[in-house]
DNA sequence: TTTAAAAATGACAGCGCTGTCAATTCATAA
DNA sequence: TTATGAATTGACAGCGCTGTCATTTTTAAA
């Protein structure tokens, strides 16, 4: 039934710790063996047992993706990408959907460290900005990539995978401008986000850039959340200064406006542009559909997999930044401003 | 650092066999044997290496999920249900997305399988529909639980969960009754899928009980996605027999149908009333938002976990079957009737 | 050629646990 | 009490691999 080492190494009439060796990737072994070996482990079909890998074997084979996210489609589509460059290296996934604020949290992390081998950690907003988790995950010894927002790392404590919110949310907020819209206002997610101060400064920079007026009256403390987006909504198109266009921090909170615009009687977008953020599935049925810009998760989640996946073989070096810029998506929730009505 | 069982046999005086039994669950140890170990494992936080486990022994403490769906939501509530009775009883959660279509599925499944040791396999549509792959999965000898759609198991090849579709479509159809529709149209679902079935039956039962015509007009192919929702609401309303209601087979339909809706200047629900199905949470993020009926995924899902699990400790008979129903939720997108306008 | 250093390969122990089976302890009836 | 079987406990091998270190083979300089 199942191929074991042993069972190729007869077959290929090497020693089993040969055998070990080629599928280790190690470099002394000559070309020929290294076939031989190669040719009885695709006759055989053998896969090293992970099990005993990690029992006898000081090298970790899995990784683990923490997270604290409610939203399902980011979710997903990280823990796609990790897989995949899992499945190609012959890794292991451990998923670990956590509360960042529950109290025992380090605990939990150490323990779930301390008890699998693992090779590294993928870090996700809110924990990959928190320095000092990050400095004590790292005291376990085990690696770690942070996908964070900025554009570039805080720090060198680990490789970050960086995403550039500063520079989209400057598209996104040229293109409101570029449609004539000089009062824009802004929903912001939560404060302690890295991804909502980027935002914001994207966004302020592009007013700046444009020579227009900063009104903190258009800027809204919020969460990133639907119902913080009816809220906000509904606060901006009832306050002093009607804004003609809202930039969402994402896709739910524009979804949230859209349903506040909808309550309110204000036709989108008509009367009023909405923009989110990150390109979700659902920034596709809502009506209209939104303009947002596209934040490529599973790359981006690939990218660290495989990072800590060559850092775990020894073949990366160690402060990496891998950046990218979430690209502008035009649909249907913006349009020119138009005179007053 | 990390306990082993000799440490654990060492402090509480006794044979690291004795330990393995307690950590098992085995039956003869007496009590207060077994209070020493275990106060010896609390005060080490010992917790048995997986590894070795799987090495040594021949029972299994993975269950592993295979799907093939693309609905974040549903997915990311199976995986969190399954997830949380996985580590209640410290088993461990193999993801699998794969794609049921391909060619080479069950070659792959095998392959998983028989690599890694898996105590059984969670099983969701389509997969768990396919009774020719579900034989082929238990010729390997793995235990495996279908969730599925219907009022009782088709078979009693594994145990089933099942989702009473057919008795929740009569709830939902009933309602549009109740508010005196009586051309109720109907988007189906992928018509492989169980739950289009089931669902389409409940629709049709409900209309019959309450002496209406089926009309086979209004009973519109389609597959669980938004564009097919689009579509449908699309030849719906413009057919010769035009509905005053919508039953759409999922949520992603019903979102659909709504935005057809919007781009053909019906009102929903004033002039057209439509219903989703699942609660997913954009059903509470459309607007208007969707009466649907609530699907308790987690918990079915966890059901699911632990009915491998006790099968993998014997404790489980063979052929459970356990029925779940979902329950109408009446939200904004259905109202009354009215009459000609 | 010869020879030393380098490269390639192999022998073997042992990772932390469980299965098997043997040894011990206990409970009960004679 | 003692014998007898049942209940409890323990000794030990070995799961499939990797790490260490010894051995063999190759390479290249003398």
């Amino acid at each position: 039934m199942k191929a074991t080492i042993n069972d190729v190494a007869k077959q290929a009439g090497v020693s089993i710790k040969t055998v070990s060796r080629v599928m280790n990737n190690e470099p002394s072994v000559r070309q020929p063996t290294r076939d031989k070996v190669m040719e009885a482990v695709k006759e055989l079909n053998y896969k090293p047992n992970l099990a005993a890998r990690n029992l006898a074997g000081t090298k970790a084979y899995s990784i683990a993706f923490i997270y604290d996210n409610p939203n399902a489609y980011y979710v997903i589509d990280m823990q796609n990408g990790i897989l995949s460059a899992c499945k190609k290296q012959g890794f292991e996934l451990l998923i670990h959907p956590c509360n960042s604020n529950s109290e025992g949290i380090l605990d939990e992390i150490t323990n779930m460290v301390k008890h699998s081998r693992i090779a590294g950690l993928v870090l996700t907003p809110p924990f990959s900005e928190m320095p000092e988790f990050v400095k004590h995950i790292l005291a376990l010894e085990v690696d770690v990539v942070r996908i964070m927002s900025g554009d570039n790392a805080p720090d060198d404590l680990a490789p970050c995978i960086m995403v550039n919110d500063h520079q989209a949310s400057m598209s996104i907020t040229q293109h409101l401008i570029d449609l004539g819209h000089t009062s824009i206002g802004f929903i912001a997610g939560q404060s302690e986000h890295m991804s909502t101060v980027e935002r914001l400064r994207g966004y302020k920079q592009a007013l700046k850039d444009n020579h227009l007026e900063i009104d903190q009256r258009l800027i809204i403390d919020g969460e990133y959340s639907f119902e913080s987006g009816v809220q906000g909504a509904k606060q901006l198109m009832s306050g002093e200064v009607r804004p003609t266009a809202i930039f969402s921090c994402n896709d739910e909170i524009a979804a949230g406006a859209l349903f506040a615009s909808r309550l309110m009687g204000v036709s989108v977008p008509e009367q009023l542009s909405i923009t989110g953020f990150e390109n979700s599935p659902f920034s596709r049925q809502t009506w209209p559909r939104l303009t947002t810009a596209n934040q490529p998760n599973p790359k981006i989640a690939e990218g660290a997999a495989n990072l800590l996946i060559a850092k775990a073989r020894k073949q990366a070096p160690n402060n990496i930044t891998t950046e990218y810029t979430p690209q502008l998506v035009v649909r249907d929730s913006t349009s020119q401003k138009v005179k007053e009505q």
